[in-house]
DNA sequence: CTGGATCCACACCGATACTG
DNA sequence: CAGTATCGGTGTGGATCCAG
């Protein structure tokens, strides 16, 4: 996902493929390539809480456990998406605030509807797993 | 996701952490450590799709691509997390069923969800992409 | 037919050090 | 402050062979 999966250089020349979710170009496979990364749907939602501007350094500190190398690199990615805005201050010591742009913002819904099962059933699923673990 | 990433052999004292998604525990991540791999989404919703018991080979011949060790692992992490069951006919030559339970199933919700996003917006994400890659 | 076990390649991500 | 470059550990997933 941070190293860029692109085979052909074009990669999607989409259409519908729901029925062929198989196919490396379904675009729901590629989405989940992406949020899958470790970070992305952290920074996503974090953004989507500040819900403005944030600087690079206040989005390490919120993130906490993040090393500047992986937020940087994710954020690349997803400017690189069309998700997040980059605004450059030309100051001397260099002022950088990133903030989500409206379709990183509908991206926050599915996003949402994860986050809701999850604390719904994680539960569950853990107790399934630890029942099923010590037999 | 497949190596179990227990630390302390019970891993989720759950409860509500939507303001600490930066937590290990935090339910939300590690449904998206999950659901990220490589096969996983995918298996569930050809497991959707079918409504029914499905044998491996059959599995194998629908995911297109995928190996029988993966499949073989994926299938058993899903088991072990409830959302898939599992049906051994004691037969000669062993036939294996596999079918969404009740939790695999209340799964497919949100995964529909980020697939209508994908389908939606990847699109708009490749074209943004594809314009600044020149730049 | 349905797996397990092993070996291996590669991508992800972290730690560290350097730049403007 | 806001990155980039490099190195190395680790986990994921594929190929192949073996077993019930």
């Amino acid at each position: 996902m941070v190293t860029n999966g692109d085979r052909t250089g074009k990669t999607a020349p989409p259409g519908n493929r729901r029925g062929d979710l198989f196919d490396p170009a379904c675009p729901t496979r590629r989405l989940l390539d992406r949020i899958g990364g470790k970070w992305t749907s952290m920074l996503v939602k974090t953004l989507a809480d500040v819900d403005g501007e944030v600087r690079f350094s206040e989005l390490q500190r919120r993130a906490r456990g993040i090393s500047r190398k992986m937020l940087a690199q994710t954020l690349r990615d997803l400017e690189a998406d069309g998700l997040v805005a980059r605004h450059v201050e030309p100051t001397v010591p260099p002022a950088v605030r990133y903030s989500l742009t409206p379709l990183g913002r509908s991206l926050v819904v599915p996003l949402d509807a994860l986050r809701d099962w999850a604390e719904t059933h994680m539960p569950t699923v853990d107790a399934h797993r630890a029942a099923g673990a010590g037999s």
